[in-house]
DNA sequence: CGGATATATATCGTATTACGATATAATTTG
DNA sequence: CAAATTATATCGTAATACGATATATATCCG
């Protein structure tokens, strides 16, 4: 057996196969399909998709946290200054609330207004069921990667 | 038993548990790491992201397939005109080769260039071994939805 | 066959938004 | 207490997906 032909069998990762493409390009397909179900639910609850990526970060981290700026930027991966822009937006719209940290007059911590929590529920509820609908076609997906 | 307690002890889909919103929260910055992973990657390797996506796409139909400009855009989950601006710039940059259908004038018929059929193997060799690390992961935040 | 309708791609101006560069303020460190 | 670090803020710019619109080709059906 040539060298050659060995790296075929053994599944060279340099060169990926067919249905390595193939398994890739749906994963990404599926990604988008949920991005876009996504984006689409948080218009119709009158967020933009980046609003409602924010608030979920907020609401997502575990109760009693200080969260500020900094912390939203990273769970966003985003610069700290579009994270500012962002929460700009989000305080214009009455969703957020920032109020300067007492032990730390840099920081800001952000809260979410009780709207915010209430349309981040009916959100995240239409999401929660979305995502068990996509859990065994991503799981599909993953098992051929 | 209120009514009331009684949508508590059932776990109501209509308003999610603090366990809900960071398991959501926690996807998503999954998704967020796997997919700054995914631009960096391209963009090391001379492409932008969407450069990348979309090779990716039309090296992943089955082979043999004659991918239009459409379809391009249908899986990119992205309006006609976005993918006919993409392949402009794929086509300006050398990367992908477009001919007219023979069959039927009006469409547009995509295949890789040699150069960008060989970023592309790299390129998902990495995302293959990257997706490696990540489906762990993914599988036990899914498991938690 | 031929006009109406549908389909596929292309063009162009606009709006959104994340970013880099830079600034300001507060805290920590040595 | 000066220097360095950290956190947030401001602003101009660039990238790009989109809507509206245009053009060409194909299909449908009377």
């Amino acid at each position: 057996m040539t060298d050659e032909k060995k790296r075929e069998d053994t599944k060279n990762p340099l060169r990926p196969s067919q249905e390595d493409y193939e398994a890739l390009s749906d994963f990404r397909y599926s990604l988008r399909c949920f991005l876009e179900f996504s984006e689409n639910a948080a218009r119709n609850a009158g967020l933009t998709p980046q609003q409602h990526q924010a608030l979920l970060a907020v609401r997502g981290f575990p109760p009693g946290t200080a969260v500020t700026i900094g912390d939203l930027a990273e769970r966003l991966r985003v610069r700290h200054n579009s994270a500012v822009e962002l929460v700009d937006r989000l305080v214009e719209a009455g969703l957020l609330i920032r109020r300067p940290d007492a032990l730390d007059n840099r920081r800001v911590l952000l809260s979410l207004s009780d709207s915010a929590a209430a349309i981040l529920s009916q959100l995240s509820a239409v999401h929660l069921d979305e995502l068990s609908r996509l859990r065994p076609v991503l799981k599909g997906i993953l098992r051929r990667i």
